[in-house]
DNA sequence: CGATTCGTGTTACAGGATTCACAAACGGGC
DNA sequence: GCCCGTTTGTGAATCCTGTAACACGAATCG
């Protein structure tokens, strides 16, 4: 609702916040100032301020912001305090690391549910999830209550397997293929891509 | 040299436009204008133009840009024509799936070597390559004419990693540790963190 | 209790990036 | 050789993002 005039850069650093933020309480601060977020984050004071401001007044002036108040403002503004139920596509290599991957859980993001279109891999178990066959995918993300697709699965496949993903209901795709799929206007697609990120740092390594 | 007032941005996209090329290619067509350019990366026709007249003037008015000569000048100013050599140093889970991923090669990157602070894992075989202590960093750097290191350790140990690597002289990192390590000035990083892709995605789906 | 210090939220500004618009260039047809 | 449709490269204009400046609230101190 409020998302609609927020910039996406702004959207984008906020889990940045989060992470920060998290860290500093371990560490047993209570509070923290936009000055001292902002050496952490290598970031301006300013920006970090202007940043929460289009949420709210987070801030008391003279001391700073309570973490603990802080961190669950924003986790509410991420929608970070539910559970987020997600499908992988492709048990590759690539989606079984996927899989075992201990990293998403503790955030909140839980993988209900494999699938592969190779007949080999269906019906075999994969980190303790059951592979099961493309054409099960919109009943199990129906009934499943999935919101997240992630995709594991070769290149040329990507985009098909992404169109059944959008069909089957999902509203956001992360997407691990080496394409730049094309998603229909309300659907949230994330790109992890390795190869383009070494390739845009050769640019600045080529003569150094 | 070029690359002095080249903003980032733009060479953020160049690996994008390399990659759409290659596939049109592969395709069998020829020439292509930035309109068709910019419906396959859903991109405008003008910012396509501007970010390639950064570099040159590399299409012919009328026609549209002559992809094989277009793809060999965009190789050569991203730096994509030799062989990039680098090193990975954590052979857990994440590390033996980058090890093993087959997208790295034939973009002309190549893990040489893979280091582990775990004394079970040193002098274990990981996808045909020996696995080294991290005492042995600096000298295989130096020998192995090594430029870029790949970053899988757990969070904690993320930062002090990258030091040893920077010391090694790596120019460049690239991180898969949910963190966001400090780099001295002149060392190009590149983070690879699916979580912050989600938290930031949830934003957009919290109340689709 | 007034003065001082600190740090926020906000407004104004500067610098970048994206889009627009158009002259100049090219190729093909006649 | 000349015209016509097409598409580039590029200033100009617009939009967006980050930074700096500042007024005000809150806490601290003598």
């Amino acid at each position: 609702m409020q998302s609609m005039d927020v910039p996406e850069v702004v959207v984008l650093r906020l889990p940045l916040y989060v992470r920060a933020l998290t860290q500093l309480q371990m560490g047993g601060t209570e509070v923290v100032s936009s000055q001292q977020l902002g050496v952490h984050l290598q970031m301006t004071p300013a920006q970090i301020r202007k940043d929460l401001s289009y949420f709210g007044r987070f801030g008391k002036q003279g001391r700073g912001y309570n973490i603990q108040f802080l961190l669950k403002e924003l986790r509410d503004i991420l929608g970070l305090t539910k559970e987020w139920r997600a499908c992988l596509v492709g048990v590759g290599r690539l989606g079984r690391a996927i899989i075992n991957y201990t990293g998403f859980a503790p955030e909140g993001f839980t993988i209900v549910a494999a699938f592969d279109s190779n007949d080999d891999q269906v019906g075999t178990d994969v980190g303790g999830i059951q592979v099961l066959p493309m054409g099960d995918l919109a009943k199990v993300i129906a009934k499943q209550d999935v919101t997240i697709g992630i995709v594991a699965v070769p290149a040329v496949q990507a985009q098909p397997v992404i169109d059944i993903l959008v069909k089957g209901g999902v509203k956001g795709i992360l997407n691990y293929a080496p394409v730049a799929p094309q998603v229909p206007l309300g659907i949230v697609m994330r790109n992890i891509d390795p190869v383009l990120s070494l390739q845009s740092m050769t640019f600045y390594l080529k003569d150094g």
